[in-house]
DNA sequence: ACCGCGATGTATCGCCGTGATACATCGGTC
DNA sequence: GACCGATGTATCACGGCGATACATCGCGGT
């Protein structure tokens, strides 16, 4: 999850931990944070299993006051050859795992390295998972229509709107991947 | 949180684990689950501190041969007083955290029992929380539109757009509730 | 020249909720 | 009379969050 992430903005380009969260906030949007809590031990956690390492660039400075001072610099991690193809697997696979509420954005946010064919049922996994809830709210409303006070009521029909577009929006976007073009790509002439 | 739901329930009625989270899902919809995971611990620490308690109904029935095979049956809890009390408290604090992502939505579903005052302050807390988001999305758009990808930017725009659509809701729910009525409520002749 | 302050930067900790799993009972159906 | 899905209670490892701590840097104000 967060480690797919992390290992899609490193493939772009090696960052260092603070500037990974700015990234994950532009990146995802509205969808997902991602706190400091959860980054910096992920990040220990990638550098032990050895997916990502710590890119010191150039040490040639000066070595003699830093290190007396206890001087804390900015450590900038990059991929390794292990972590990109871990990430490479991560993208193919087209599991439940990737289309869950909390695991889709960050498939979908890499979804330009991804296979057109993971994409599609990436995208088809997603939309019948929220049809199925759909559904699932819509009989618990024909059911309990009658029981509920108004704010209950409010809130049931808001969330099943919700629900409603964001099938229209994966729907779109599956009829534009089948297609042929993501999103803008015109033809050679 | 949950306990807040939890107590909210029993208010209407003593109900058993099960039956909690039944009403759990139908009550907050596509809004969160609660899994069992969370919920009988959390019965367990309300029981502990006093806010519930088991209700055996009328324990008239036969008291042997059940005790003997182990028998285990439905649990059915009950609000106290102090829970009473608790939910009451609750429900006038109208606080931030009355209005994150996770809380808003259990806060919401008791509005038909929470003073219309502080409605409104919950509906305008949570309005402004969505307002900033917005804006933090909207300038990053700004800024960094050309770099992105077309599905980042789709996601991106789809995530603005649901913040947008979820404020236009907040903004109707308040004119209403400064109208005077809550959804219907003619006043008397 | 100095102070303060907000942005940058790394890190930890307790809390809460999830999803998987286990296990037992009950009411039907074939 | 055997099976099966719904009902029912419970636990555990795991992941992420929010608060917090602390240090540095560059900047504007006086």
């Amino acid at each position: 999850m967060l480690e797919l992430a992390v290992l899609g903005l490193l493939h772009e380009s090696p960052l260092h931990g603070y500037e990974l969260r700015q990234r994950l906030k532009a990146t995802l949007g509205t969808f997902r944070a991602f706190s400091y809590g959860s980054l910096y031990p992920s990040l220990r956690r990638m550098r032990d299993v050895g997916w990502i390492a710590e890119d010191d660039g150039n040490a040639e400075v000066v070595a003699g006051a830093p290190a007396l001072t206890g001087r804390r610099g900015k450590i900038v991690y990059k991929l390794t050859a292990e972590g990109k193809e871990r990430f490479a697997e991560m993208l193919t696979e087209a599991g439940p795992s990737a289309w869950e509420d909390e695991t889709f954005g960050v498939h979908f946010a890499f979804f330009s390295r991804t296979d057109p064919e993971v994409r599609v049922r990436i995208l088809e996994g997603r939309r019948s998972r929220l049809e199925e809830r759909r559904e699932g709210v819509r009989s618990s409303l024909r059911s309990t229509r009658s029981r509920l006070d108004s704010y209950t009521l409010q809130l049931q029909e808001h969330g099943l709107e919700s629900v409603e577009r964001e099938v229209r929006w994966l729907t779109e976007l599956i009829e534009t991947e089948r297609r042929g073009a993501p999103p803008q790509q015109p033809p050679a002439p």
